[in-house]
DNA sequence: ACCGCACCCTGAGCGC
DNA sequence: TGCGCTCAGGGTGCGG
């Protein structure tokens, strides 16, 4: 599931595919609730024009395009954004993937779950955008236009301090985790490092967040950088569906200590990885390592 | 204001 | 072999 550590590594290895290039044609799926901007409008806006930077705020790339709009893409969970030619087995269902041969896997082609495909003038590699869940997000904005999505989001989680986060959780009930993973607290957060931060951090993901101390708030703070700064290093997280723009798996997925270990040993104290659902979502520690 | 939960979606994996 | 069930979760929106 693409976090901030994965949508950076997708903006780094994406954007000198993009930026400088004009869109000759964009292709896209039928209208969907994947379109915040119809397929029809988004067209019309980017044919013909050139993109002219890539940036990301949160778990949103913003692709500035020629003439002031921006085009703001989000990869939901199952988002891949990719190059025509790359070979991965990810890009593949596992039954399709059962029955071709492994040299020709190799082979990409569109299918139902590719949703725009942006072609360029002379000859340069098309761009794909493929979600099987449809919670990616796709929108154009005018010049100018404001854009609630990303003004509500909190400080970036690579640049959060620990009196941002002990200022936020100051007399609040939730569980310090459901805080994390609000992106208005903490933009970029999601399951895996928000788990992986309080584990190192020494913190349980239970814990009511205005319980949290100001001294926590610092290591959660500084853990969060370091997990994702490490996972950016790595090529990201490779668990389920995430694949980097030119094929590859990220190998952030190893150095995982708590995510996705249930019962597994603690690497530092030996004792059994617990699991319990916390806002709808699995949350991972060690009962050892964190109070 | 805050909190918890339902919902959108599809494929994998499991039990029978 | 196949059916039906559960699970995965980012973000939004709603009811209490």
């Amino acid at each position: 599931m693409p976090e901030l550590p994965e949508v950076e590594v997708t903006r780094r290895r994406i954007a000198p595919l993009l930026v400088g290039r004009r869109v000759t044609r964009l292709h896209t799926s039928r209208p969907s609730y994947f379109f915040l901007t119809p397929p029809l409008l988004l067209r019309r806006g980017l044919e013909g024009r050139e993109v002219r930077a890539l940036t990301r705020v949160g778990k949103y790339l913003l692709a500035e395009i020629e003439g002031g709009g921006r085009l703001l893409l989000h990869l939901g969970m199952t988002g891949q954004l990719f190059t025509s030619g790359v070979a991965s087995v990810r890009l593949l269902s596992a039954s399709r993937r059962a029955a071709l041969a492994p040299e020709q896997q190799a082979r990409f082609e569109p299918d139902r779950h590719t949703h725009l495909r942006f072609r360029f003038e002379d000859g340069a590699p098309d761009v794909l955008f493929r979600d099987v869940r449809k919670f990616g997000k796709v929108q154009l904005l005018g010049p100018g236009e404001p854009c609630a999505r990303i003004e509500r989001l909190g400080t970036d989680a690579l640049a959060v301090a620990g009196a941002d986060l002990f200022g936020a959780t100051r007399r609040r009930s939730a569980a310090i985790k459901t805080l994390l993973l609000d992106q208005a607290v903490v933009a970029g957060t999601g399951n895996i490092y928000a788990d992986e931060a309080l584990f190192l951090a020494g913190v349980r993901p239970a814990r009511p967040a205005g319980r949290v101390t100001r001294v926590e708030c610092e290591r959660i703070a500084e853990a969060l950088r370091r997990v994702m700064l490490r996972s950016i290093e790595t090529g990201g997280s490779s668990i389920s569906d995430y694949v980097a723009p030119d094929g590859a798996d990220g190998a952030y997925q190893d150095e995982r200590r708590v995510y996705a270990r249930t019962d597994e040993p603690c690497h530092a104290c030996g004792r059994k990885i617990l699991r319990r659902v916390l806002g709808q979502r699995s949350a991972h520690w060690c009962p050892g390592c964190q109070r």
